[in-house]
DNA sequence: TACAAGTTAGTAAGCACTTACTTACATGGA
DNA sequence: TCCATGTAAGTAAGTGCTTACTAACTTGTA
């Protein structure tokens, strides 16, 4: 439970134990929630005192925040649509979406704690979840629908609101990703890789399943 | 805060305040989850003693416990296919698909404290979630599936894995009920009736954007 | 008047957070 | 090369408050 992984008697610069204890808290928070995370816990799996804790921290809501910008930084919100350039400019079509969602849910697959924070954020009306849709997921609704309204302009696309195809198509992902995080983590309803979950999100946006 | 509907300065019978105890403290913890809501506000927004509580429900989990067999026997585990049988028998497939979204979104309006307690029990690893998911959620996507593949097998529909078409649909419907009551209530975003939300996603899934 | 509804006034344990202190270590002048 | 010194890392032992929960009592009503 404690000093996991190796044995350090001696101390750790200020910054990487600064560090240290956000991951650890993210990892709790995630598991937990922020009202059901004690800092008396974060500091004991970090192995260190409570009152370290509070040393790098002013308090636990300031951890919080602290956490958002943290991942904020170095996570998950680099620009979604650099990998996508090309098949944008060739306007493929299943290329551009098909790169969304492949993007998109080998992300959540790889930070699963990240989509719990937030869903915990977005219960308890908490910053991160605000941040996070008004800079993050509103970009990609406008993209997104800019894009489909261009298409719609060049006849490609039937004439539909371009934000409920957008809505449709994110729910496709969001909810693949939360069942398999959370509902549903031994994939026993539906197990598919993420390159054809992708492919058929993809497929059916763009062409539906009637013959 | 306190005693918000209607003076009683009578007693209640111990059916009566169990129940109101149960749909306030439902309230609380969807609100704020489970760790985040204490008795004694739970108490206070009865407008009864915290001892009270205790009276009716040996403990915390207890109280828990007895909400997931008060939402299971009354609400939401009705027949979600009754309302469509008709559609189902004349295999019209709009009419199927737009069933059971509409129902889905016109459920999930109705009943916004009852996500997120789903939310909050599968993020704490509570029973409700697993519970409600592996008897409710499976049953759709079997049903749903068992569709799909009929209609596959008439070559009406394409052939794609039934699970998929599945979870992209229900993925529409639940990712667009939890952005309402999440993260965009004021819906800046997205702001479509039932009706038209329903219509969409199911056009889009059965014939897809592209002309 | 019997008995259920209700309260008051607790308890021990747990919470976020603080205080007052101790230790390890890099550094620079002798 | 030594070791005094300033500073940052770290701790033990609290603070006052809140938590879930209880016991012993009072009150309303059938």
């Amino acid at each position: 439970m404690v000093n996991n992984t190796q044995q350090m008697a001696t101390r750790m610069s200020g910054e990487k134990r600064r560090i240290q204890i956000l991951e650890v808290a993210i990892r709790l928070f995630a598991k937990q929630g922020f009202s059901g995370t004690t800092t008396k816990k974060i500091a004991e799996e970090v192995g260190v005192s409570e009152a370290m804790v509070f040393k790098h921290f002013a308090n636990k809501d300031k951890l919080y925040a602290d956490i958002i910008d943290y991942k904020a930084c170095n996570h998950g919100l680099e620009d979604p649509f650099a990998e996508i350039s090309e098949e944008l400019k060739a306007k493929d079509d299943f290329g551009v979406f098909y790169g969304m969602a492949l993007n998109a849910l080998r992300h959540h697959e790889e930070d699963k704690d990240f989509i719990r924070l937030l869903l915990h954020s977005a219960l308890e009306n908490h910053e991160l979840s605000k941040t996070f849709f008004e800079s993050y997921v509103s970009e990609i609704y406008d993209f997104l629908s800019g894009y489909i309204n261009q298409r719609q302009k060049e006849g490609v696309f039937i004439d539909v609101e371009p934000k409920i195809v957008v809505r449709a198509f994110v729910g496709m992902m969001i909810h693949h990703s939360m069942s398999n995080t959370l509902w549903d983590p031994e994939q026993k309803i539906l197990k598919v890789s993420d390159e054809q979950a992708a492919r058929e999100f993809a497929n059916i946006l763009l062409d539906g399943i009637k013959k």
